[in-house]
DNA sequence: TTGCTCAACTTGTTGGTACAAGCTCAGCTT
DNA sequence: AAGCTGAGCTTGTACCAACAAGTTGAGCAA
C-alpha cells in the first residue's frame, strides 16, 4: 500500500550523509560564502523542497539544524532569515570596578556611551539562599539573603539579568540594602561608606543553553546560549556579596584586562 | 480520505501550548524533580506515545526540544538519557600566569592534580592570520603568523583546542617558535629568556553554538555551546601573541581572581 | 484617501507509514 | 565454553497529508 520509492543514491554513490544534513550543509555553505547575507531571507521551504528534491519534513529537519546552531531564525508567516549578531563589550576588570563595582550607574554609562538607550527594572526580596549562593557566601544552606534583582534592556531588547545576594548578617550594618528601589550612589559605594570595603572578588564564567525561564526573561532565540557570570565579592574578612549575571550569549562579550596594556592602548587607531 | 480526528482539547480547555511543548515541559519537570536522575534512561518513544497520547513525531519533537537544550541525549539503539555534567575549573588569572602563562605544563599539572589523565596532540604551522587575529596582533590582514595548535583531551575525552598565533616579526628573534614539537620550558618562558617579556594581557570571552568543525574536533553533543577564550599578550611595546581557546561548554568553567581574596582562602573547609 | 477584507503566501503543529540501523540477549551451533 | 545468529527492542531518516496561524498586499468599499 505504501511503496518505498527507490532509496538508491542519485548523487553518484559517494554520499553517506542523510539528506537533511546535506540540506543543512549546503545552506551553511551558502551563508558562509555570502550568498545569503546576515539579515537576508532564505528561500521558502517550498523552494528548498524543489532545489533538493526532498519532502517538506526533510527540508525542515535541515533548517532546524541551522536554527539549533543559532545560524538562522524563523518566524511564522515571514520565513527564515540569516541571523545577524551584534556584540556588546563588557569590561569586567577595570580598576574602577574594585572600588565601585558594577553599580547600575556603570551599566547605564557604558550603554549610553555606546549610543544606546538603557532601561532596567528592579526588585528587592528577602529569600533563602540557593545552595550555589550559600556556598559562595559561606553561610548555611537555607539561610536568608537579601536579593537585589535587576532586569536590563538596551533599546528595549532584553540584555541580561543580574541577581545580587547579600548575606543576612550584613543587613544590620547596612539596612538600606533591603530598601526597594535603587540606591543612587551604588550599593558597593554605600557599603564602603559604612566601612565594609570590597577588597577582592572571584569571578566564575560558564555557559549553557538557557532554561525556559531564562529564555522567556531574555527573549532568547533557539540556538543561542547564555553566558553565566558569577562574581563573589570579599571584604578583608568575609564574602559580602554574590552576583549572578545571566547574559544573552549572542549579544555580549566579556573582557578582562590584566597587567600592563600600555602597548595596546598607545595608538588606538582600530 | 484523511479525517482530521478531533482537534478539540481533552485537557479541560485550559492549555494553549502545543502538545510537543507539553511533552517537553512534562519531561523537564520530571528531570528537575529527580524522577529521572542524571545518567538515567528515559522511557522509550513508544512509552511516551502512550503516556501523552501523541504520535511518534510529536513525541520526538518534544524530546528534540530537550536535546537542543542539552538536557538529554539520545543514541540509536539505546534510547534517551539525562545528561550528566562534570565541570573542570580553569584558573585564568593566577599570578603565575603573568610570568608563565598557560604553558602546556600548567594544563598537564592542573589535570593531573585533579586525578585525571591529560593527553594532547600538537602541530605547528605557518599561516596567514585570520582577520580576527590580525587585528589583535596589530599586523596587516593577510600577513603571516606562526600558529601553534593544540588539541587537548582529559581521560581521552576531547576537552579543548588552543590556537596560538605569533606575529611574523617575532620569528627572527625567536626562531624556535617554528619548531615542530613542544618547547619544553613553555613558549612564554622561552620568549622571556630572549628578553621578550609579556607584561600584560587582554582576555575576551564569548559563547555560541559550535561550528560543525568544532563539534567534530571536540565531539560536542547537540545542545552544548562552546566557550571562546581569546587572550592577547603584550610586551611593553607590541602585542606578541594571540591565543584562541575553544572549550566545551559542558565541561569547563573559567575563574578569575582579582584583588585580595585572603578572606576566601583562609578556611577552605568547603 | 482611508480602511477593510480576503486570497495567497509563509511557517507551525499533528497525524500517519515504512524502512534503516544500532544495541542486547536468548538460544543455537560449533 | 566459545562464538554466531537472529528476534525484538531502541532511535534515525524519509516520505505523505491536513489543517492552524502569522504576514503581506491587491483590490474593493466607504
Amino acid at each position: 500500500m505504501y511503496q518505498q520509492v527507490d532509496r538508491v543514491r542519485h548523487d553518484g554513490g559517494m554520499s553517506k550523509q542523510p539528506k537533511y544534513q546535506q540540506v543543512a550543509d549546503a545552506l551553511r555553505r551558502d551563508i558562509d560564502s555570502g550568498t545569503y547575507e546576515p539579515g537576508a531571507r532564505l528561500p521558502s521551504e517550498s523552494d528548498l523542497m524543489a532545489r533538493f528534491d526532498a519532502s517538506r519534513n526533510t527540508v525542515r529537519s535541515g533548517l532546524n539544524v541551522l536554527v539549533s546552531q543559532g545560524l538562522i531564525s524563523s518566524s511564522q508567516g515571514l520565513g527564515y532569515a540569516v541571523r545577524k549578531h551584534e556584540v556588546f563589550e563588557l569590561n569586567a576588570s577595570r580598576f574602577e570596578n574594585l572600588t565601585f563595582p558594577q553599580n547600575g550607574d556603570a551599566y547605564s554609562t557604558d550603554v549610553t556611551n555606546a549610543g544606546r538607550r538603557p532601561h532596567q527594572t528592579f526588585r528587592v526580596e528577602l529569600t533563602t539562599a540557593p545552595e550555589y549562593v550559600a556556598q559562595r557566601l559561606k553561610v548555611d544552606a537555607g539561610s536568608r539573603t537579601v536579593l537585589r534583582f535587576c532586569h536590563r534592556f538596551v533599546d528595549d531588547v532584553p540584555w541580561s539579568t543580574q541577581a545580587t545576594h547579600y548575606p543576612e548578617w550584613l543587613i544590620e550594618q547596612a539596612p538600606r540594602l533591603t530598601e526597594p528601589g535603587d540606591i543612587a550612589e551604588g550599593t558597593t559605594r554605600y557599603l564602603t561608606s559604612l566601612g565594609i570595603e570590597q577588597v577582592g572578588y572571584a569571578d566564575e564564567i560558564a555557559t549553557r543553553m538557557p532554561t525556559p525561564e531564562e529564555a522567556r526573561l531574555l527573549d532568547i532565540a533557539p540556538g543561542v546560549p547564555v553566558l553565566l557570570w558569577t562574581r563573589t565579592g570579599y571584604s578583608t574578612e568575609k564574602p559580602i556579596r554574590c552576583t549572578i549575571t545571566t547574559l544573552r550569549g549572542d549579544l555580549n562579550r566579556m573582557n578582562y584586562e590584566i597587567g600592563d596594556l600600555s602597548a595596546r592602548d598607545e595608538n588606538e587607531s582600530q
